[in-house]
DNA sequence: TGACTTTATTCAAGACTTAGATTATGGTCT
DNA sequence: AGACCATAATCTAAGTCTTGAATAAAGTCA
């Protein structure tokens, strides 16, 4: 249904344009005729195209390739230092603030210490408020070069300017992260869940890289994820969507944190498992204590990867995905040991369709890619922007 | 990332064009003024396409609205035989073949019975291509003048020409049904599964209507079920996304005739209903088996409700979707006297997020859409061909 | 009848992409 | 070295498309 908006010249120039750039972004430095190629495009609008750019800035020439025969092709990439953006991770121990240029080399970082049962709104915003003049000054840019702030957080956000936060870990109810983090700065402003943006990370630049139809199952202490519809995150009616960890698995089972029973998260989050293991270790040392139920072949752990396969069996039926990516720094400690056992689980609950264990593969950038992926926010307005900024007309 | 296609000034118009007969289509009767208000294009666009659609009589006019002081607004929509479509419903009883017209009004229909236990693809191949002669015939029309076929069936449907088919409950492999008909028709064919086509039908024409995100549960025999991701049916990367029967409730729980375990619809289909509730019935008295069941208060009817409340909120938590629909003829039983008590369970597993109870809801179309669905498949393809017909040039 | 409203069409202008011609830049052959 | 060839990038003319403004059409109301 869903009137698809009208379209008129522009909005063709723009779009062409934004893929354009995105060719150019992930498929390295290309030639102009490598873009038609890659983009369909004529000679013709890559050269006007290409040209536009290169006057704005956006784009440089980067060497040329030695010719067999004819002219010699020119290189062009996406100028890495056109702008900036600023990747925030809000975690449970601590606030880290990291400036990341467009090829998203890291260029500046400040990590500021939370302690657990502290998660004051105010507190956190001035971190981060602080954390991004620090970057900016330790970076030796200015403010205005940079493109836009993302901020990954744990807990639901709630779309819209004030970007509220509903984080049950940090007990917080309706914090208007947004609103707090706008009064002390006028960049643009990106905030979304934690998982989400690390998923984002891996299907940029990690093990989801190329695919169109994905799943990331981030575990940590709880489990989140992340859906990949058609090349594009998939939010849902309320942008609530991809709540993997609130999957059920056992109806009726143990208690999950959520309030509900039988939750996913209720059993192969690493909080979960230490639980069921019996084993009781506040969140500094939650990774050594994990690594040791792990090692401990305690049948929890077998009981765990049943559960897992449940539930990605669960993921593959509904979405029928090209690829699951398992992530989070509990994801990766138990996949690293356990790959190819839950892989089976997941089979030998998904046999009505030809389904391929070997497409669960685990994430590649580590557990610290959430800053990463809140830059990548930027990045994905920025190529939205970069689409507009040649209609900006000045008036004299 | 896929790279979206690049979009010349045709594609422009292609999409416009598409977008303003779906208007037409599902705004009912209005005036050019109108579609100006709804599609956003400009009055000059709206008037010299219109032109161009009455020239194809693809759009007719339907009368006028009076005046209040100016001239009186003409009346347009779609032109109901401009063309027909043919929806085919391959059941566990019977195949039905149905002559409908673009208003989906049924022209023409034939039903043929086939025993139980002989789902020979030859026989229902010859009695679908025998029903469509017999509907052509009997709706008065030329076989020129239908647009397609439609064709909802059980079980799997590969894309590709031959639309290879996989049953169990057939006992269908991998029968290519697509191309069993071509051999014996030339008009255009689309295959799907059947609880897909209903899902359609309940989408365009139901409890569905106007929503962009939301979910079909088809409880029948066993269990299906559809999903509709920003205004479009989600198929996955191998097309067989939205297989909602084969979510895992109980990890490791009753046996389910896909061979896994614990799957909803070893709780929640009506074989699995019966069969829990210890009742013998064959598949032709299995609705009024069904209803006793129902009418028993055993045990069984409040752990099936409890079993359906936690696959439903399984899918709230992923999707987020705007509303659930239930349909199928056991799901409209079922949730005809137990939709409170199903509601309640799903919420009580939904703790997490807003969620409201009265978004899911019953279908409005019955047991019997799954024709009609398909038929909507053929219409699907004809806004799309619509847009393109203008381009044809004969060589003279 | 004439003033006023509202709807629909026509027209010139501006934006965009394209195919094909042209220019640029280097290699290769004699 | 100079003529010739191959490939890349740009320029040009043509064809589509949407739009706002002007114009035509068809009423109502006093």
């Amino acid at each position: 249904m869903g009137t698809p908006q009208r379209r008129t010249v522009r909005d063709l120039r723009r779009g062409n344009r934004a893929m354009l750039l995105r060719a150019l972004y992930f498929g390295g430095p290309a030639s102009r005729n490598d873009l038609c190629g890659v983009t369909g495009l004529s000679a013709a609008t890559v050269s006007t195209m290409t040209g536009d750019l290169l006057a704005d800035n956006v784009v440089v020439e980067a060497g040329q390739v030695d010719s067999d025969g004819g002219r010699p092709r020119v290189l062009l990439r996406v100028n890495p230092v056109y702008g900036y953006a600023i990747g925030v991770d809000v975690g449970e121990t601590q606030v880290r603030v990291e400036l990341f240029d467009l090829e998203m080399k890291e260029r500046a970082r400040a990590h500021y210490a939370v302690r657990s049962a502290r998660h004051d709104p105010e507190l956190v915003a001035r971190h981060i408020l602080t954390g991004v003049d620090a970057v900016i000054a330790e970076g030796g840019i200015s403010a205005g070069q940079v493109l836009g702030i993302g901020v990954g957080v744990p807990g639901i956000v709630e779309p819209g300017p004030d970007a509220l936060v509903r984080a049950k870990t940090f007990g917080w109810e309706a914090v208007p992260l947004g609103a707090l983090l706008r009064a002390g700065t006028s960049l643009p402003l990106y905030v979304d869940n934690g998982a989400k943006t690390m998923g984002q990370a891996e299907l940029w630049f990690g093990s989801g890289r190329g695919t169109r139809d994905a799943i990331m199952v981030l575990m940590g202490s709880g489990v989140g994820g992340m859906i990949v519809a058609d090349g594009s995150i998939y939010r849902g009616a309320g942008k609530a969507a991809g709540e993997v960890g609130h999957l059920k698995v056992v109806a009726g089972g143990r208690p999950c944190r959520c309030g509900a029973r039988g939750c996913l998260e209720a059993y192969v989050g690493a909080e979960a498992i230490l639980e069921r293991a019996g084993v009781v270790a506040d969140s500094a040392d939650e990774e050594s204590a994990l690594a040791g139920v792990l090692e401990s072949g305690s049948p929890v752990v077998s009981e765990t990867v049943e559960m897992l396969g449940a539930g990605l069996s669960s993921l593959v039926h509904l979405f029928n995905p090209e690829r699951i990516v398992i992530g989070g720094w509990a994801g990766l400690m138990l996949g690293g040991r356990l790959l190819a056992e839950i892989r089976a689980a997941t089979a030998a609950n998904t046999l009505a369709q030809p389904f391929h264990g070997d497409s669960i593969v685990l994430g590649r950038l580590g557990a610290d890619a959430v800053a990463l992926g809140a830059a990548t926010l930027v990045i994905e307005a920025f190529f939205r922007e970069a689409a507009f900024r040649q209609s900006v007309t000045t008036i004299a």
